[in-house]
Order: C-alpha cells, then sequence, then structure tokens
DNA sequence: TCGAGATGTTAGTCACCGTTAACGTAACCG
DNA sequence: CGGTTACGTTAACGGTGACTAACATCTCGA
C-alpha cells in the first residue's frame, strides 16, 4: 500500500525532515542539550540511523545554519537588486527588507533562534563561510540604510540593524500572544519606527 | 600574607563568584555546555568543590535566574510605585521603565542571556516561581503601556512589550559595535519610538 | 588546645552520548 | 535472477560529565 517513490526523492525528503525536526529540537533545549537519538526518535527512526543522511551531530548544525543564511542573504540581495531600481526610494527597499525578515521569523522560528544561538557549535571550516554570510546579510541592510540617512555613522547603523533584528526575533518567543495575521503589522509598524528613531538621535 | 576573613564572608563572597563565571559561561557556551570543571576552573577552584556551595548544575542555574527575575521585577515595582505618583504622567513612568530594562542589559549582558535562554533547564519547583517573576515583571510594563493608551488590546500590549525587550536584549549579540556610552541613548529612542508605534497600529 | 565547621583536594562511580560495526531488507537494474 | 544501493536495525566502544566518597587543611570559638 506504499506508493513508490524514487530513492532520490525519499532522501531528500528524510534529510528535510531531519533538519526540520532537529531545528525545533535545538531551538527548544540547545545544541547540547538535544541527543541524536532525540532527533532519530522526532522522526520515526532511531538513533544511528542519522549517519546515513549526515556525517555527524556537527554537519547537520553546519548544513541547517549554511542553509539558512544562505537563504536569508540572497533574499536580501535579491531584494536590493529587484526593488531598488533607481525609481524605488530606499524606503521602500527598506520595507522589502523588513518583510524578508519578518517572513523568516513568523515562518520559521525555529531555524532563527538556532541561527542566532548556536553558531558557536559549527566547526571550523564551515564557521567561517557562515558569519561570511551572516555579515554580508548585515550590510545589505546597513548599505540601505546609510542611502536613507549619509550623515549616519556606519557604526549606529550596524547597532541599529542588530537591534531590529532582536526585535523582530523574539517572536519566537512570545509565539501565542498574538495570531501572525495581527503579528505582522505590528512588527513591521514597531521595526520601521525603531529605525527611523536610530537614524535621528540627538 | 593572606587576609583573615570570617568564613562567612569568604562563602558569599566565593558564591557570586561563581555564579557570576556560570552566567558568562552559560551565555557563551548554553547550559549543556559548559562543566562543572569548566565553571570551577573560571573561579580558581577544580570540580566539585562547587558542591561546598550549591547543592548541583540545576540548583545554580535556579538561584541564577531567581536572583535576576528578582532583582528585576523588584526594581519595576519600586519604578511604578514611586515614579507613578499622581503628578507624574505614564509616560515618564514608561521611560523609567526601559531605563531599569536597558540599564540591566548593558551591565549584566551574560545574565540577561542566560535569562531568556535557559528556563527549560531549572527543575519544576523553582521553575514556576520564576515563571511567576517574569510574567509579573511584564505585566509591570502591560500595565503602564495600558495607562497610556487604553483603547490597546492587552493581548497587543504583551506581544509589543516583549518585542521591546528582544530589542534590548540583543545588545549583548551585538557589543563591541558601539561604546555603551552611546548605545544607551540609541537603545532608548528606539524602544521609545517602538512602543509608541506598536500602541498607534492601524 | 582542641574539636568543629568551612572549604578544598583527588579518586572513583555511573549514566549518557556520539560514533562505529555488523548485520538485515527491500527496491531497482543489469 | 543476482548484485548493488539505500536505508534501517541492534550491539558495542570510548569519552565525558555530574555527582559522591574519603581525606586534608585552615580558622575559630569554647
Amino acid at each position: 500500500m506504499t506508493i513508490a517513490r524514487t530513492p532520490t526523492r525519499n532522501r531528500g525528503n528524510r534529510r528535510a525532515e531531519i533538519l526540520d525536526a532537529a531545528a525545533r529540537l535545538f531551538a527548544a533545549r540547545g545544541f547540547h542539550g538535544v541527543s541524536i537519538e532525540d532527533i532519530g526518535a522526532a522522526v520515526g527512526v532511531s538513533g544511528p540511523a542519522l549517519y546515513r543522511h549526515f556525517a555527524g551531530k556537527e554537519a547537520l548544525l553546519a548544513e541547517m545554519l549554511l542553509d539558512v543564511s544562505s537563504r536569508l542573504r540572497e533574499s536580501a540581495a535579491a531584494v536590493v537588486t529587484s526593488v531598488a531600481t533607481p525609481a524605488a526610494s530606499s524606503a521602500e527597499t527598506l520595507d522589502a527588507l523588513l518583510d524578508v525578515q519578518i517572513t523568516f521569523a513568523l515562518e520559521q522560528p525555529a531555524l532563527i533562534t538556532v541561527h542566532d544561538r548556536e553558531l558557536g557549535n559549527v566547526p571550523e571550516p564551515h564557521r567561517r563561510r557562515i558569519r561570511r554570510l551572516q555579515r554580508l546579510y548585515v550590510e545589505e541592510w546597513v548599505t540601505v540604510l546609510a542611502e536613507l540617512h549619509p550623515g549616519c555613522p556606519a557604526a549606529r547603523l550596524r547597532a541599529a540593524t542588530h537591534a531590529v533584528f532582536g526585535l523582530l526575533n523574539s517572536t519566537p518567543h512570545s509565539a501565542g500572544e498574538l495570531p501572525a495575521r495581527d503579528m505582522r503589522p505590528l512588527l513591521r509598524a514597531m521595526a520601521r519606527a525603531a529605525v527611523d528613531a536610530a537614524v535621528n538621535v540627538r
């Protein structure tokens, strides 16, 4: 009664399934608080089966964070190069960036959480690449903010960007307070106001 | 050549020293990423010496989080009952609350980080008490915000409060970007603007 | 002075965890 | 068919880590 699937198809699904379950577990209990056995159990296989799909626990985390930071960075790059036509204002580009981050935070809360907590557990070959992608992502924001307010020192723009990420990424912790339908405009308004205030201090 | 101290004095100092070191380590590597041996080494004693001061690793964490949430809740309560005289506006009370949280986030970044990440590792007798204190703290904020904007639904105020905490607590992660002297007014301005935006959505 | 308490130490013990080994099974492909 | 490949399983191994036991030292008060 099972539907036949190509091995490749199965493999990809299983990998994705594992990454998804692991993300949720890591977000809830931390990397070291989750065992290989836990992750296996969460997808219905048990323990060492994971080694058919990943080289190890750290490799699993590395792939997860690499995927997240790539997607964020790509989305931001796409926004900047497509929305930011000469006609579009920097303000509109910023709104588009905000939407990218808000969508991500609301739809993938576990991934966002792991993304900014567990980089320290990624071994060095991949760690640098992830750092690089994260930095590029931040720089997209800083560039747009700098266009929007040329007089503002870059250090303050960077700090403001991190603060806005903190605001938006706090969603996972306050989940359930408000339906996502209301959360999105709320976050957008708060983040927008915070950014405006940041470039206008003093 | 060693200066004589009362045992009680020594004990208190050592306990505080351990809590401080543990907070930094937990913030950096997560509760399960830090060993008893690590904590001991950080204060110059080694391993099981900690059991002279704490019942165990979880008890240490419990005391740490209990202390943090008590202090936050007390500071907030003090602000509300002393600043919020009939003469003072709710806006001024809110600014005072903001200052409490900003000071805490800037001066005790490790504690703040552990405070909103590691509650899940506290065993049940104390977990409830910490949760209760955290909830009371949030409610102080919500009450002040509600006075400030009576029409706004409480759920949105709560969500906004959590978002502001996220903004302010992100400081530890962007540490070094900006000197604390500049960080404080920046955070104050951003948080103030975010709050105002939250109660005025739509 | 001497016994008690506070505070260390080192040497175990025991559980858990990441990883590997050895082995089974079902599907696909020549 | 028969063999390779994908994907599981259980059993073991080695390391680590929380916690305990047994033992030292130092200070202080009676």
